[in-house]
DNA sequence: CCCATCTGTATCTAAAACGGTTACAGACTC
DNA sequence: GAGTCTGTAACCGTTTTAGATACAGATGGG
């Protein structure tokens, strides 16, 4: 559904290349083929949770606020909000009956299980992690075309 | 987001209760506290799958296809078209960015882990599991009050 | 054979989420 | 002071979801 997590990733990465040197939006964004806009946005969301940070003024842009090696993809997509995997009802079950009364609970002790193996995943890879797939990618995607 | 799931399996965990006796759309509905008719889209997703099944006329209603033993939240999951967790960009990245051009593969198979570790943990649990559950916490509450 | 029951499905609406876009004030560099 | 770039608000169109109504068709009972 929300590709805001992938943008996200798109992002850090990119500037994980671009080594401290700031990068403007629009320049991401000519990378992500969006708008300039909508990746403020993201940086925005990233930067409050403290894993990009940016520069004002001419020669201006963001980068990473901390070690790519220690910005996890589970980082990641916390800080875009990506919160809930499963919701519940949306109205209460009817609390008269044996299931309604109770299935909500046995539900939820199950998503969190799932959700924490999902999660336990995406703490496995770092944005360090992600700028070596790329490079390897691409190094294959060259020997392809010789 | 989606309450699908969590009322697919309310009503599994409904008719497992029954044990073969066909449950009207009404009735479900009145546990789950919402329409018939959302009940019995939900249930002819289910019977696509072959999970449920419904006979029609009087005395009819919805029952399961197969025991609840075999049948796994994951199988629920997929039923209700829970089918992809992580979206990629929408639209696509430049080609002519290093990055742009390969961090979808990179995403890719990192979505593919994550998602598959959910998955694993939604098939360890079946209908049967989630009547067992139900029971148990209904028992512990029955103890609260006495 | 007819009637009551119940499903299957189509349609409509309201609300929410998302991405895309524009606009502009504020901060920073030179 | 001029130019650059971010931060943020606002708005729109699209899509998804759930809630609701309606009705044709199948089924079973009398």
């Amino acid at each position: 559904m929300n590709s805001r997590f992938a943008v996200a990733v798109h992002i850090l990465t990119l500037l994980e290349q671009q080594q401290g040197e700031p990068v403007t939006s629009e320049y991401i964004a000519g990378s992500v083929n969006t708008n300039p806009s909508l990746v403020r946005r993201l940086i925005g969301m990233l930067a409050k949770a403290g894993i990009a940070d940016s520069q004002l003024g001419t020669g201006g842009g963001a980068l990473l606020a901390r070690p790519a090696a220690k910005i996890t993809l589970l980082d990641v997509y916390r800080a875009v909000g990506e919160g809930e995997l499963f919701a519940l009802h949306r109205e209460r079950p009817n609390p008269a009956c044996p299931i309604g009364r109770n299935i909500q609970a046995a539900l939820e002790s199950h998503f969190d299980a799932a959700s924490r193996a999902l999660e336990e995943q995406l703490r496995r890879v770092t944005i360090a992690d992600m700028l070596a797939d790329v490079r390897k990618q691409d190094r294959r995607r060259g020997s392809h075309v010789a």
